[in-house]
DNA sequence: CGGTTTCTTGAACGAGGTCAAGTTGTGTGG
DNA sequence: CCACACAACTTGACCTCGTTCAAGAAACCG
């Protein structure tokens, strides 16, 4: 398996690698549900589906967290998203899925049929437009996620990562991802993610409880970052 | 004029400013033509809506190109796409704008009533299939772009520029944006842009004829920096 | 416990940004 | 047609931010 990493390019720090293999008591793959409103299970780092894959199915995140991410020909991994409960990740335009989706933690996902997403689509007015708004709202997030990629110093990505992530009534963030989940996020190494982190914390924005467990003790400091 | 581009803040290069005022002659504004096949022209850096204005249309451009952009507090400007002819812009999710749109050529562009769209949408099992299409198209260009600007060293990033823009069959770019169009679509600096280029001339990779036209001379190796 | 993974910190380096000219190209008026 | 003005582009010198390389600390787990 750590071969396999090292196919992946000469990355110093392991980038979580995918677990192809079903849990024990593992739902069934998705192939063997027409349609279910059935959750599937996956493990830590497991994964639920390959670039490349056949993209017959969507999923929307019923608890835990996914991420959909690219593993680029020198080894480096770009992290398109990163999905919460009640997100509908799986959109593709082509017949194959061009990126591929893990678990990030331990989650249950809902899978759909794509051909029957599409074919209920075609006859009803209100299905149509929520498949399709579900795709803008995919759509809005990737742009978003561009002009930070394109414009932000780190200590600005950080700084929308973070508020993007709290609950608008809780200063408290609960990290599921690892530092280098959001350096591939972010187009930042693991080591300028935690330096940052470390600042903010120096400057007094925020709090480190734990390295996944972050305060946000200064809002206005940190908007004021985002630009 | 030139008060207002001060406002977007302290650029040393000026960001060509949209125009606003609309040439003599020309076609009356979209809210004027409630669907209409007859393309709308607008000159060069002129504005075709606004961030912030209603997004009551979307537009297919016909000829010339188009990018849509965003001006942030800082007074830099992020390039989410440049539109060529048969591509659609104008996709939002919400009731407004979010990006704008601006011609970066002379162009014309046809409107189109999101509501009529959204409504035959509704209808017609083709018109939804369609619709959905083009935003999914929308997204996967959005995708790709962001993995580039997280991802991509400056020559990887001009690299890839100017393969997704030369013909397959014809070695010669005609750029139609400048610089400074090319260093926000990429994240880069006007200077870096320029410099990037004249080292790929250095090294063989293209040859440039003119500020605004560029010989692909050797695909091998601009391929082989794509990465 | 000891081993492993994850995270943090330090020091040196380098790609790209910033600042500052200079050059080329283009449109305008004489 | 040339002279001028202005915008677009290029190039050089220097600097900064984020990466790279290298340890070490902290958390996790069998």
């Amino acid at each position: 398996m750590s071969a396999s990493i090292a196919l992946r390019g000469d990355n110093r720090f392991a980038i979580p690698q995918a677990v192809k293999v079903w849990k024990a008591g593992a739902v069934a793959r998705p192939a063997e549900v027409p349609f279910s409103p059935a959750p599937l299970h996956f493990a830590q780092d497991a994964e639920i589906y390959a670039e490349g894959d056949e993209a017959a199915y969507m999923y929307k995140v019923v608890s835990g967290m996914v991420r959909t991410c690219k593993f680029q020909n020198d080894g480096r991994r770009h992290i398109d998203a990163f999905h919460k409960p009640d997100d509908i990740f799986g959109f593709e335009l082509g017949a194959e899925h061009a990126l591929s989706a893990e678990a990030v933690t331990d989650c249950m996902v809902v899978p759909c049929r794509r051909r029957t997403l599409e074919s209920q689509a075609g006859q009803d007015e209100v299905m149509a437009m929520q498949l399709y708004t579900y795709a803008m709202q995919s759509l809005e997030r990737t742009r978003q996620h561009a002009q930070l990629l394109g414009r932000g110093s780190a200590p600005q990505k950080l700084a929308v990562f973070l508020l993007g992530l709290v609950d608008k009534h809780d200063d408290e963030v609960e990290l599921a991802m690892t530092r280098q989940d959001i350096a591939d996020y972010l187009g930042l190494t693991i080591e300028t993610v935690s330096r940052t982190l470390s600042n903010l914390e120096r400057e007094g924005a925020i709090r480190i409880a734990a390295a996944r467990r972050i305060e946000l003790t200064d809002r206005v400091v940190l908007r004021a970052l985002c630009g």
